[in-house]
RNA sequence: GGCGCAUUCGUCUAGGGGUUAGGACGCCGCCCUCUCAAGGCGGUAACACGGGUUCAAAUCCCGUAUGCGCUACCA
C-alpha cells in the first residue's frame, strides 16, 4: 500500500519527459474530490463535487475521492461519513477512496503523513526548499511591519540561503523549523491556462514561500494537496475560483517535484442572496439540510449543475445522464453565481410533478409520517397524496397541504370566515346539513344529489354554491379538489365541519 | 495595502464584431376551473462607466468603479 516515494517519483518524471509516447497510456482522465471533514457537505463544495464527478463520467474515468483531515482539530470522522453518506445520496460514486481503497492510496491525508515528509526531505536535499526558523512570532510581526511601511508582505526569510553551518547549528540547538518552498531565483513568472479563466499569470516576487511542512512536522493545504496530486496522477483539478491564487504555489511544488502540473479548471464561486459567500444566514446549506426539508437529490444535482454552466440545448430539466452527456468545460461560465432558492423550488417542484404515482407515495410517505400523520400506504392515504402533487414544491409542504384532510377544527381564514358568514352561506350549510342526514353514505355519488338538493333549496349554484361549500367542508378557500376532500372525510365528518359554521337564528 | 478573478433583465443564463439582445426563475395579466395549484398564452425587465480599435462594439484592447477571493505553521 506505500510505494516507495523515488520509484513515484521517478515514473512520473519519465512519464512526463517521454509524453509522446506514453500518452495514451497515461492518459487517463482522473479527477478528484478533497473535503475536508470538518462539518456537513455544503451545498457550494456539493456542487465542486457533482462537476468532477460529470466531468469523469462523461470522459470514462476515474473519480477518486480523498479526505483532507490534517487539520486535527476541526476533522472528524464522523463528518467525513456523512459527507460521504451525502454524496451517495446525491448520486456520485468513486473509483477510490478512503472507503474502498485503490491503487494510489491511502486516501486520507493523515494516514499519508510519511509521505508528505518524505517529499519534502526530498526537496530540501535537491534545494528546492529550505528550513525556517522564524517563529509564528516573528513571522507575525514581519508582516505588521510590512503593511504598516507600505512594501510587499510576501515573505522572504532571512533563513532561505542560510549556510548550512546555521541551521545545523539551530538544530543541534533543538530548534524545530519549518519546510519553506524556495520559489527560484531565476524564476520570473508562472504561467498556466486555466481551462475555464483563461491564461494566468503571476509574478514571482507576489508568490510567498509558504510553509510546506509545520513544525509539528503536519503538511500545509498547499503542500500536501500537490503531493497528494501528483502521488494520485491527478490529470484535472476541478475546484472553486477560491483556489485561483493557490495555484501557482502548487505548480512550484510540482515543478519542485519534477512533475508535470494537471489541468486546472477553477469554477466559479456560488454567492448568498446578498452575494456574500453562502453561509448559514442564508438559510439551509448542507445537502442533509436540502434533503431533510424535501428537496430531491436529482433537483439539488440538476440546479447545481446549472450554476454557471449551461445545457447547449438550453433546456433546464436535465436527467443524470444527459448531464454526464452534456457536460463540458467550455460552457462553464467564469463569473460567480447567486444561490436562488426561489428557482431551486421551482425545479424541485417540476421533478415532483414528473414522479409516477409509485415513486411519489415512496418519497412522500417519510414526511407523511414526519408530520405526525397516518403514513399506511392505503388506498384512502394515496389519494389524499396524489390530490396534492401537483401543488407541493418540497416533500416537507405536505404537512401543511394535507392538514385539511386530517384536521375537523382548524380555525378558519379571515376571508374563508367572511365567506361562511353571508346570509347566502348559512342557507346552503342548513340545506347542506339537512340534505347530507338524509343519505346512507355521502360518498361522491351522494354528494352530488345532496348537493343537487342543496342548489334546489338554496337556489344558489355555480361558484357561489360551490366556494362557500368548500369554506365549510375545509375552512379555507383554496385547496384539493372537493371530491376527493368528501371521499375522504365520510359523512359524518362533513356533517360536523359544517354545522359548526351554521349561526344560531336569533328569531 | 499587494496579488488575482469577475461584471448581459431582480436572479440563473444564451449570444463573443452587424441580433427587434434569446431562454428560464420570479413578478404581473389572461385562459382553463368550485378554489388553490399545475398547465397554456402574453407582459415586465439587462449589455457597470469612460476611453480607444473598427465602416460597425454588448462582443476586441486599455483604464475607472464596484464585487468577490487569496494574502496563516486553516482548508
Amino acid at each position: 500500500m506505500f510505494f516507495a516515494l523515488e520509484e513515484i517519483m521517478t515514473r512520473h518524471t519519465s512519464t512526463c519527459q517521454n509524453r509522446g509516447v506514453e500518452e495514451t497510456e497515461t492518459n487517463e482522465i482522473r479527477a478528484r474530490f478533497a473535503p475536508s471533514p470538518t462539518g456537513h457537505l455544503h451545498v457550494g463544495v456539493a456542487r465542486t463535487a457533482i462537476l468532477n464527478w460529470l466531468f469523469v463520467r462523461h470522459h470514462k474515468g476515474k473519480f477518486i475521492l480523498r479526505v483532507e483531515d490534517t487539520d486535527q482539530a476541526r476533522s472528524s470522522r464522523e463528518s467525513e461519513m456523512k459527507i460521504i453518506e451525502d454524496l451517495r445520496q446525491l448520486g456520485t460514486d468513486w473509483d477510490e477512496g478512503p472507503d474502498i481503497g485503490g491503487q494510489f492510496g491511502p486516501y486520507r491525508q493523515t494516514e499519508r503523513l510519511d509521505m508528505y515528509r518524505e517529499v519534502a526531505e526530498t526537496l530540501l536535499k535537491k534545494g528546492a526548499a529550505y528550513r525556517c526558523f522564524l517563529s509564528q512570532e516573528e513571522v507575525d510581526s514581519r508582516r505588521e511591519q510590512a503593511l504598516a511601511s507600505g512594501e510587499s508582505t510576501i515573505l522572504r526569510s532571512p533563513y532561505r540561503d542560510a549556510l548550512e553551518e546555521v541551521w545545523q547549528e539551530k538544530l543541534a540547538a533543538g530548534e524545530v523549523p519549518t519546510i519553506r518552498l524556495k520559489v527560484p531565483d531565476y524564476l520570473e513568472e508562472v504561467v498556466f491556462n486555466d481551462l475555464i479563466k483563461g491564461e494566468i499569470r503571476f509574478k514571482a516576487e507576489t508568490i510567498p514561500e509558504f510553509v510546506m511542512l509545520r513544525a509539528n512536522q503536519t503538511p500545509s493545504y498547499n503542500f500536501a494537496v500537490s503531493v497528494d496530486d501528483a502521488l494520485m496522477k491527478i490529470s484535472h483539478v476541478i475546484r472553486g475560483d477560491d483556489h485561483l491564487t493557490n495555484t501557482p504555489k502548487q505548480i512550484l511544488v510540482y515543478r519542485a517535484m519534477g512533475v508535470e502540473s494537471p489541468l486546472f479548471a477553477h469554477i466559479p464561486m456560488i454567492l448568498g442572496a446578498d452575494r456574500s459567500k453562502l453561509s448559514k444566514r442564508h438559510g439551509s446549506v448542507s445537502v442533509g439540510q436540502f434533503m431533510e426539508e424535501g428537496y430531491l437529490p436529482q433537483a439539488l444535482v440538476n440546479f447545481l449543475s446549472l450554476l454557471s454552466w449551461s445545457s447547449e440545448s438550453k433546456e433546464e430539466i436535465l436527467s443524470m445522464d444527459r448531464l454526464i452527456d452534456e457536460i463540458d468545460l467550455d460552457r462553464i461560465s467564469s463569473s460567480a453565481a447567486i444561490f436562488d432558492r426561489s428557482k431551486l423550488g421551482w425545479m424541485n417542484g417540476q421533478y415532483i410533478r414528473g414522479m409516477d404515482e409509485e415513486d411519489f407515495i415512496r418519497s412522500a410517505l417519510p414526511f407523511l409520517k414526519k408530520a405526525g400523520r397516518p403514513a399506511d400506504d392505503s388506498e384512502i392515504t394515496r389519494k389524499i397524496l396524489l390530490s396534492i402533487q401537483s401543488k407541493i414544491e418540497t416533500l416537507q409542504q405536505i404537512d401543511h397541504h394535507v392538514s385539511v384532510f386530517y384536521d375537523d377544527d382548524t380555525t378558519p381564514d379571515s376571508d374563508a370566515d367572511a365567506i361562511a358568514q353571508t346570509e347566502e352561506s348559512q342557507r346552503i350549510y342548513r340545506a347542506f346539513v339537512e340534505e347530507a342526514g338524509k343519505v346512507d353514505l355521502l360518498d361522491l355519488k351522494g354528494f352530488r344529489s345532496v348537493m343537487k338538493n342543496v342548489q334546489k333549496k338554496s337556489g344558489v349554484k355555480g361558484k357561489h354554491l360551490w366556494m362557500p361549500i368548500r369554506v365549510g367542508l375545509t375552512g379555507k378557500t383554496q385547496g384539493p379538489d372537493l371530491p376527493i376532500i368528501i371521499e375522504t372525510l365520510g359523512k359524518e365528518h362533513c356533517i360536523k365541519r359544517v354545522r359548526r359554521f351554521i349561526q344560531q337564528e336569533i328569531s
